[in-house]
DNA sequence: GACTTTAGTTTACTTTGCGAACTGTTTCAA
DNA sequence: TTGAAACAGTTCGCAAAGTAAACTAAAGTC
């Protein structure tokens, strides 16, 4: 019953909120200090595909950022049209797109790289290198245990809702 | 250059997206906990009622959880249709609306924080007191620490999309 | 060659964040 | 005291993103 954590979060109180929205600060940062380009997402798309040496598939992509396959066609979509990937049939494999980077999409890299760079330590401002590493560590076991855990059922609940929304 | 913490994310990579990545597995996880309910999110608007002893208003809900307002009045609805709290005007001012829980609210407020023990308990497996302690300090401050950045101008790139997506 | 699996696409739907316009209420200053 | 501004909440519209389901095309399997 100490107070050790109390002006944030107990126990008791769901820490996925608390997750989401520093998330959502993460991204909004993110965003404005890339807001010359004219993209304000999917960064991580690019750098994965940057740091990439044998091509990425879109599969492949969206199963390290948790992606599902249907937003991912969308980011791809998107990327493409802005003329920073593109798509490129896998040799001996027809069904797979291997994404690459463009001129354009190359150019950008570090662009992005240094501005999360930035962001990142503006964001562990006056946390020890080792209070950095430890909280990465723990979010990594934590996505683990989660991910062990049964989630499956979760949209199941779509059915159940009022079917008749808009009747009229 | 060293690899410290080479399995999860790098320094280079958007931490926005493993946060958010994180929060979509908890919600899952909890939901999956809490599915014999006829409800499926806004826990911790139900926590945070319930904790309350002068009453909240929407306004100060959303500030601490923050949701913004036209969110919010979808929220409590949606709570207030399925008969978990009510809208009550508060004396002395009657702009505001205080949310009170229900009978039935009153009931699953344990259900509820007996699944949140649990799953940050499974969530936090493996860890000692020291480092899950360590975790929420650390995301206490970063959540500060991105709240005093810049983050205003993010949606501003709306107006800049195609404006005739759907003219037919 | 028929059957199954897989990668990607498309469509449809839901949730949620945000902006903007609006109503009703309160506050404050001229 | 009255008029303007601020504020709480509502409503509408839009966009992003997650999910499900049906689909196509290409591989793999028996």
């Amino acid at each position: 019953m100490n107070s050790k954590s109390e002006q944030y979060t107990s126990v008791e109180l769901p820490l996925g909120r608390h997750l989401a929205v520093v998330a959502r600060f993460y991204y909004g940062a993110l965003t404005n200090k890339l807001n010359h380009l004219d993209i304000d997402r999917y960064y991580s798309v690019l750098l994965l595909v940057s740091k990439s040496t044998e091509g990425e598939t879109q599969q492949m992509i969206g199963d390290q950022l948790h992606i599902d396959k249907a937003s991912m066609v969308r980011v791809i979509d998107n990327l493409e049209e802005k003329n920073y990937i593109k798509r490129e049939v896998k040799p001996g494999d027809r069904r797979c797109h291997l994404i690459r980077l463009t001129e354009k999409g190359k150019e950008i890299i570090p662009i992005i790289e240094s501005s999360i760079i930035e962001l990142n330590a503006q964001m562990m401002k006056n946390l020890s290198a080792l209070q950095q590493d430890d909280f990465l560590k723990t979010l990594c076991a934590i996505s683990k245990n989660l991910q062990e855990l049964p989630a499956d059922e979760v949209v199941v609940e779509y059915q159940r809702k009022k079917p008749n929304l808009k009747t009229q």
